[in-house]
This record gives C-alpha cells, sequence and structure tokens, in this order.
RNA sequence: GGAGAGGUCGCAUAGUUGGUCUAGUGCGCUCGCCUGGAAAGCGGGUAGGGUGUAACAGCCCUCGAGGGUUCGAAUCCCUCCCUCUCCGCCA
C-alpha cells in the first residue's frame, strides 16, 4: 500500500509509475483517490471541531452536576444535536475511509529507478546469462513426465484420481528425492547464508492475505476453507511476512532473515491450456522461501544477496539458470524490484521460472504496520520486506530430472544431494 | 463441543453503583542533579495514529477488535478474536 501523504504530495510521479506498468486505465481511480482524500481531510476537521466542542460542554456538564447548580438541561439539548451531527458526519467519514482504502490497496507499488522499461515478458533483461554446467545429453532425451512414469516415481494420474488434476504424487526414490531437495535447500541457507529456519501454518486469515498483497488482488486464486474461513496458503511469504505483523522490531534485529519451506496452493483459475502438462502448472507444490525484513538504506543489498543465495542451490545442484530482471510491465504489483530465476528444461527447450526475488520496500510493511524505531528516540519508520524462492521444486525438478538422466533412463543423483537422499541414483523399474 | 475466568499506556498492576481517568502506581528505560566514580536518593521525561503548522502549538481518535446506549463509556449492552482453568471427544 503506498502512503497517501506520498501520493498527495507526489500525484504526477504515481500517475507515470501507472503508465509504464502499462495500467495508464487506473489513471481515473488515482484522480478519484485524491478527490476523496481532499474530502476527508475538510470533513475531519469539521468533525473534530464538533467533538472538541461536545468533550468541553460535557465537562461543565459535569461540573454542574457534581456542584448541583442545575440540571444542565439546556446544554444536554444543545449537545444531543451536536451528537447528531457528528453521527452523520462519521458516517460519511467512514464511507469516504472506506472508499480511499479500497482505492489504495489496488494501487500498485512504485517502481525502482532500475526497472527498466517494457510492456510485456518480452521486455524483460537478462540480467545474468546462462552459466553452462551442461551434462553431455547426446541420446534421445526424455521429458520428467516420461522420467517419471518409467522410474516409478512421479504419479500424476493417481493424484488426479484422489484430488483432482494437478495434485502430483511422488512415489518411492521420488518422494525421497523431494524431501532430499527441500532438506537441502533448507540447511543450506541455514549454515551458508544466515537465515533462521521457520516452520509456518499452510492456512491463514484473510488479514494475513491481505497483509502481503494477496488480498484483495489474487483473491481467486487462493483456496478457501468456507467452514473455518481460512485460506491455503500461496506460498510461505505470506505466513512468514505476517509473522511481523502489528509489531515494532527491535532495530539491533535488522535485517532479520527467514526461511521456510511449506506447501503452497493455487487454483490456477482461468489458465488452463497453458504450460499444463506435469509439473509445469500445479495446485500443489513444494517450496523453500526466503523472507527479510530489513532498514530501509539496506534493501537493495539484501536483494542481491536473496538472488545470490537462491543462485546457490543451482551451482551447487549444477543446473542451468539464467536470471533475468523484469521490466516494468511484467513485474508484480506489490514489488519495486524482481528478478526472476529460470532454470533450464531440456525436453521443454525453454526456460521455466523457479524462483522470484523481489523488493517491496514499505508497500507490505505499511499494510502490516511494521516498523522499527531508526533510534530510541526518532519517530518509527516501516521496515522493508523481501522475498525469494530458494527454491519451487517443482520446476527444478523437471530440470533436475531432464538433466541428470542416463542413456538407459536412469537418473544419477547430483553430489550434493546423496547425503539428503541415501541413494546414488534411480534405476528403471525391472520387471 | 460444554462450563467458567480474563484481555488496561514496554512489563506488572489500580480502575466495575458512567462525569475530578485529559488512565493512577510500581518496575524498566532515559535525561539531569548529587558523587572522585558508582550505588542509593532527588527531579524531569517516557505510546501510536489522524488533522494541522514553515516548524511548534492546538485539536481529534485509540483501555483486545467492531458495533450500540448516553450530553458523556476503560466502566453499561451486543457480536467477534485471543489467553487461561475444568469437563467431554480425539489424531
Amino acid at each position: 500500500m503506498l502512503d497517501i501523504t506520498y501520493v498527495r504530495q507526489n500525484p504526477d510521479e504515481i500517475a507515470s509509475m501507472l503508465r509504464n506498468r502499462q495500467l495508464a486505465s487506473e489513471e481515473p481511480r488515482l484522480q478519484e483517490l485524491l478527490e476523496y482524500d481532499r474530502k476527508r481531510r475538510e470533513l475531519v476537521q469539521r468533525s473534530d471541531e464538533m467533538k472538541a466542542q461536545r468533550n468541553k460542554v460535557s465537562k461543565e456538564i459535569a461540573d454542574i452536576k457534581r456542584t448541583g447548580q442545575g440540571s444542565g438541561e439546556e446544554l444536554i439539548r444543545q449537545m444531543k444535536e451536536v451528537s447528531d451531527e457528528i453521527t452523520t458526519m462519521d458516517a460519511a467519514l467512514t464511507k469516504l475511509e472506506t472508499d480511499i482504502e479500497e482505492i489504495l490497496l489496488s494501487l500498485p507499488n512504485r517502481l525502482h529507478e532500475s526497472v527498466p522499461a517494457g510492456k510485456c515478458a518480452e521486455d524483460n533483461v537478462v540480467f545474468k546469462a546462462p552459466v553452462s554446467y551442461l551434462h553431455l545429453l547426446d541420446f534421445p532425451i526424455k521429458n520428467h513426465l516420461e522420467l517419471g512414469k518409467s522410474l516409478g516415481i512421479l504419479d500424476f494420474e493417481r493424484g488426479a484420481k484422489i484430488t483432482g488434476a494437478g495434485f502430483p504424487v511422488y512415489i518411492g526414490k521420488g518422494a525421497r528425492l523431494e524431501r532430499a531437495l527441500i532438506n537441502f535447500m533448507l540447511d543450506y541457507h541455514t549454515e551458508h547464508h544466515g537465515f533462521t529456519e521457520v516452520f509456518p501454518p499452510f492456512f491463514v486469515n484473510q488479514d494475513s492475505l491481505r497483509g502481503t498483497g494477496q488480498w484483495p488482488k489474487f483473491a481467486d486464486q487462493v483456496y478457501h476453507i468456507g467452514e473455518d474461513n481460512l485460506y491455503a496458503i500461496p506460498t510461505a511469504e505470506v505466513p512468514v511476512t505476517n509473522l511481523h505483523r502489528n509489531e515494532m522490531i527491535e532495530t539491533e534485529r535488522l535485517p532479520l532473515s527467514y526461511v521456510a519451506y511449506s506447501a503452497c496452493f493455487r487454483r490456477e483459475a482461468g489458465s488452463y491450456g497453458k504450460d499444463t502438462r506435469g509439473f509445469l502448472r500445479v495446485h500443489q507444490f513444494n517450496k523453500v522461501e526466503m523472507v527479510k525484513f530489513t532498514r530501509p538504506e539496506e534493501s537493495y543489498q539484501e536483494l542481491e544477496k536473496i538472488l545470490m543465495s537462491a543462485e546457490a542451490i543451482l551451482q551447487a545442484l549444477m543446473i542451468p539458470y539464467r536470471v533475468l530482471l523484469l521490466c516494468s510491465g511484467d513485474i508484480s504489483a506489490n514489488a519495486t524490484k524482481c528478478y526472476d530465476i529460470e532454470v533450464w528444461s531440456p525436453a521443454e527447450e525453454k526456460y521455466l521460472e523457479a524462483s522470484s526475488c523481489s523488493n517491496f520496500e514499505d508497500y507490505q510493511a505499511r499494510r502490516m504496520n511494521i516498523r522499527f524505531k531508526p533510534d530510541s528516540r526518532s519517530k518509527p519508520e516501516f521496515v522493508h520486506t523481501l522475498n525469494g524462492s530458494g527454491l519451487a521444486t517443482s520446476r527444478l525438478m523437471v530440470s533436475l530430472l531432464e538433466h541428470y538422466q542416463n542413456r538407459d533412463g536412469s537418473i544419477t543423483i547430483p553430489e550434493v544431494l546423496r547425503p539428503y537422499t541415501g541413494f546414488t541414483s534411480i534405476d528403471q523399474i525391472t520387471s
């Protein structure tokens, strides 16, 4: 959420940001917001004046009653009218505030100066070219679905039977490999990158979704448990960032770095027919997520560190990837700057998004009211929040299986995972 | 699921027949005095948000959250959330 004071003082900058994000259609909303804001301040002043009068006269009434100088009937009658007016005004005020909040919650974040201008995904900038750890695949290669099936480690059909399409089942060494990846990533980030591990709830309330910005914008993409009014998390970002909602963080603890594994649930409504095969788009997947809370002046430096932490996993696994710097037209509404990490799929012959590393500056912190005091005497300021996947296993699994397949259809387990899998290869089922 | 108790300004507490509560006190923190230095003692300051101002000041709101009654609510009523105790059920 943007600071209304900032919007009021810099309307042109916000308007140009909307155009850069290809959201010029939102400009009338911005004008509406400014008008509501003007009206609200006018009304607040009048309402506060009347409240001041009521407070003052109520004390006079109390004095009169206490000293027994009369009944104060006339004053009470007058204040009854004043109170009625206040009630009317406050109702109008509440309406205005609701409207303002609604617009403010839907306006996207500002953009960092380093974000390239662009209209769509094609305009994203390749920030780091693929580093080549390519294994020699000089034989007809199988895609991850064929490998999963022939090795008996992935079962999409049974997943569809017991739940529905897009809920894969991992079996045998496949399940163990998935768990190994998760454990490896958690250990790596806690041991080498200074993150504190968190195991969060997989369901959150609506306030939490609102805090990180999934609500109201992505309301239709989140699974809802109506009975208890809870939502299945689309990413661990939601519970972990909300850990400090409505808190004043002790300044000396900043920056705070958390890493969390969670299953992630996404309805993916409206995206059927596009990249839906196998793991490319699923309703439930596993992800290790990094979340940071920082002082404003260090957030961009921390963004680079998150990116490097995510890259370190791929380097250790020796999986080829590239890093994109998202352009103004493709970056998510919450972020001021975002890097995507994409892993190469030799079978699909394209890059697959495996991580997204973003700085939200104070956009989420303002929604969640997470602050710190730069020093003991100063006013509280909002922290900056950041996050990055480190990483999502589904696309990673695609790339890993495909890269590490052998001519005979078996899979060699990457060195760094062997302590976690307890085996060095996954071989063809011999029946 | 049932019954009961409770949520107050960092922490602990006072406040329940509505009006001297613009929330008292203790601890903690902090500034100053005192001291060779420290402790003790003494004195002061110790929330957030809104509005407003050049900046102050001033004013408004917040006693778990949200409504209501009233001229006036920490105090009365309603709904919800959370914590604790007991009972029941149960991975």
